[in-house]
DNA sequence: CGGGTGACAACGT
DNA sequence: AACGTTGCCACCC
């Protein structure tokens, strides 16, 4: 398996993120048949940019959370686009589904979010 | 081979 | 919920 082979099999799971819906980078290394491998989504990302092909702004961290610094051009931006898609967004990230397996930490319910 | 670096993830405090 | 720590893994010196 060639980076070039990887890098295409992530670009492809990237695409196939349906409009109006997010994926954490770890769950698109597991379509991708890269389990583990989350860091390298980012990495792919990065060096692939921007274009009209690849919605990037779909791909957030774990639990929406969104990857980059909050308030910086880049988390607005990708804030911006998924909101656009109607993805409910809250400071810096997009709002997870109630009900979805493991969408929260058991922390999280304690602290009743 | 050795060490530093991330668009990460899971856990503990 | 905000942080810090660890575990991870591909890359690049």
């Amino acid at each position: 398996m060639t980076a070039q082979q990887r890098a295409a099999a992530i670009r492809k799971a990237v695409r196939a993120i349906k409009r109006g819906s997010f994926t954490s980078y770890g769950e698109v290394a597991r379509r991708a048949g890269m389990p583990g491998r989350a860091r390298l989504v980012g990495q792919v990302l990065r060096e692939s940019g921007d274009g009209p092909s690849l919605p990037w702004h779909r791909v957030t961290g774990a639990g929406g959370r969104i990857a980059f610094p909050a308030g910086s051009a880049h988390a607005r931006e990708q804030l911006a686009r998924l909101a656009r898609e109607g993805v409910p967004v809250r400071g810096n990230r997009a709002i997870v589904k109630r009900g979805a397996v493991g969408a929260r930490s058991l922390d999280a319910l304690l602290w009743k979010m």
